[in-house]
DNA sequence: AATTGCTACCGAAACGTTTCGGTTAAAGTA
DNA sequence: TACTTTAACCGAAACGTTTCGGTAGCAATT
């Protein structure tokens, strides 16, 4: 209601030019300290705060970043990622005065207007791409219209900016614990085939049995949820006979390990007694159900603070130049109960 | 790169102002059907989109409204709420040209502080006040920063506009179910006593309890995890004698139900013969356990629609009148199986 | 004493809209 | 014909910054 403090009051309060209180307050040269020390004192007593509306036009920037997830409600739900992900990022967006819209697109063509918009308009200076897709349209729509961008968890070759955690080194852990627990018969149930990072996992399992000279095993295709874990786990296990039944599963996220462990424990297989069953993710959840869930935990906090970090050094860079791409600690074994022994065979 | 198409360059190619752009363009009157049409045409030719950070400047508004959540981050990463909360706001926002900003702040004063922020530097127009604590400072913040605000299931007397999902008659649907099925000791998980919904739903559970004549029975406070299920459980189930335990019990939501259930089955007591449990949400993780949760399902994202609708309508009203509070249809009653007849005494 | 160089400061333009008061020309009235 | 009304259109101000070119004043140089 009372009108808003500007930067013409500041000036008049203390006497100079507008010009002369902006150099001031964002530490520009030729202004003496005497009056800086003038203006900053009447800012403060006026209690002024620059307008973002006005800083915005002017310096052609929204300090604004945006974020457009495109996920079944369901898998959004229950999905720990974004709620840490976003976490991660707001530490480093909010002390840089930046702040990150958030839109949803459940139809991936949704998505893709959503991040038009957002361009067109002008909303946003850059915006995160994460849940990336094989041949994600995304990356060239981005590419063309010239938006900064940073890739969640990109394969290598990715044309922009990314920040990756690497799921190798965690999963090999597993396979090596599986191993030297006696396991022989494998199975992997798989992400929807379309998220780049479901194959990512796959291949790293599979390269890691291969390297330990194991048969890969079966593998079928889930899609993140607890009820495609529930699916996997009658296909692999209902009605087979013990000597054709995997001992050692892994599920392409906790959930629908999770899934897969509570149909299995209807099927009448406990683990770690039956089988071992092994997620990734490491969702909290995990370390509440029974058996507790032997996972590979991953970050996405610091994946969201590095992603923040890698955009807004894109953004302000003056030159066009590329920014390097981070790597963060790999996601690692997180060793609980739901794996154990392989069973003896009788 | 190739520079933006403005305004001006509309009005240089249909050869009138740019003011008369600006008309034609809102269908303001003042300019005939004839130029009108040119300037659409030169418009839609240049594909010119007016500018965001123009029009914010000139309009005094940001076309930004705010959602700050305040939750551990353990709580948000399992809760369904916001997902869907937030996907229904932006199927308003969108449409209207409106975008959303999401912060989180782990700790209450930091909330507070976000909320300052964006109030000082005009960031949003308003902001949606959601997770409702009691006496909640966010109230009278917004009052005295004249910030537009619409709270999500507000108590009555509430000084903002708010929406509601009523609890009492889906909770009182439960309690007439369990009472049906001849359960006679009853009791309730709560939520942190610090948010009102969690009073909200134990005074309606309590209320039904005395309408119909029986004991309140006991109340354990809970913390909306799984863990504070499983806690709970142990306090309220383990080392008792059958006749000393309760054999209906509500979880204030249906993530502490699972831990209770899941707890519960540890200590060999299986729902539904041994026990009834209920929660309150409706997630879809309800549907996949074993046994299936009987629940009272909320409506996060028509919640999030009628918000949306309030803040916007709030926001563009002209006369400073408060716009009326909207109730969405009452939470109901889903009976799954981990509810049944009491347990015979022996 | 005249010139140069530097610092501190100022004024105005630019960013891209919307809005408001004013001007023109056509149409209507006496 | 002379006057008023009205519609169509225009120009400029306003929103609140930053930036850039310019000027005044002073010390240093010749």
């Amino acid at each position: 209601m009372s009108n808003r403090v500007t930067i013409i009051d500041v000036a008049a309060k203390a006497g100079v030019a507008i010009s002369s209180v902006s150099s001031a307050l964002n530490n520009r040269p030729g202004v003496s300290e005497d009056t800086r020390r003038r203006i900053v004192a009447a800012a403060k007593e006026l209690g002024f705060v620059p307008s973002l509306r006005g800083r915005s036009l002017s310096a052609k920037r929204a300090f604004t970043v945006g974020l457009v997830v495109h996920r079944d409600p369901y898998v959004l739900e229950s999905d720990p990622f974004f709620g840490s992900f976003i976490g991660g990022i707001e530490t480093v967006l909010d002390p840089r005065g930046y702040a990150l819209i958030l839109q949803m697109g459940s139809e991936p063509v949704e998505t893709l207007d959503r991040y038009r918009t957002l361009a067109a308009n002008r909303r946003v200076d850059g915006v995160f791409i994460s849940d990336l897709g094989v041949d994600d349209p995304r990356v060239p729509l981005v590419l063309e219209l010239g938006l900064p961008a940073v890739g969640v968890n990109a394969d290598p070759g990715f044309p922009l900016t990314a920040v990756r955690q690497s799921h190798v080194e965690g999963i090999r852990e597993l396979v090596e614990h599986l191993v030297g627990l006696g396991h022989t018969r494998f199975a992997h149930v798989t992400g929807p085939h379309e998220f780049i990072h479901a194959g990512q996992r796959l291949r790293a399992w599979s390269d890691a049995l291969e390297d330990a000279g194991l048969p890969v095993g079966e593998i079928v295709e889930g899609d993140f949820t607890y009820d495609g874990g529930v699916a996997a786990a009658n296909g692999l296990l209902a009605g087979r006979a013990t000597r054709d039944r995997p001992t050692a599963v892994m599920c392409s996220n906790d959930l629908s390990a999770i899934g897969f462990l509570g149909r299995a424990g209807e099927l009448g297989l406990r683990a770690p007694d039956d089988l071992s069953v092994a997620g990734f993710d490491g969702i909290e959840l995990g370390t509440y159900v029974r058996p507790t869930l032997t996972t590979v935990a991953t970050n996405p906090r610091l994946l969201g603070v590095e992603a923040a970090r890698l955009l807004l050094e894109t953004i302000e860079r003056i030159d066009g130049m590329a920014v390097a791409d981070v790597d963060i600690e790999p996601a690692r074994l997180v060793v609980r109960t739901s794996t154990g022994p392989a069973p003896r065979p009788r």
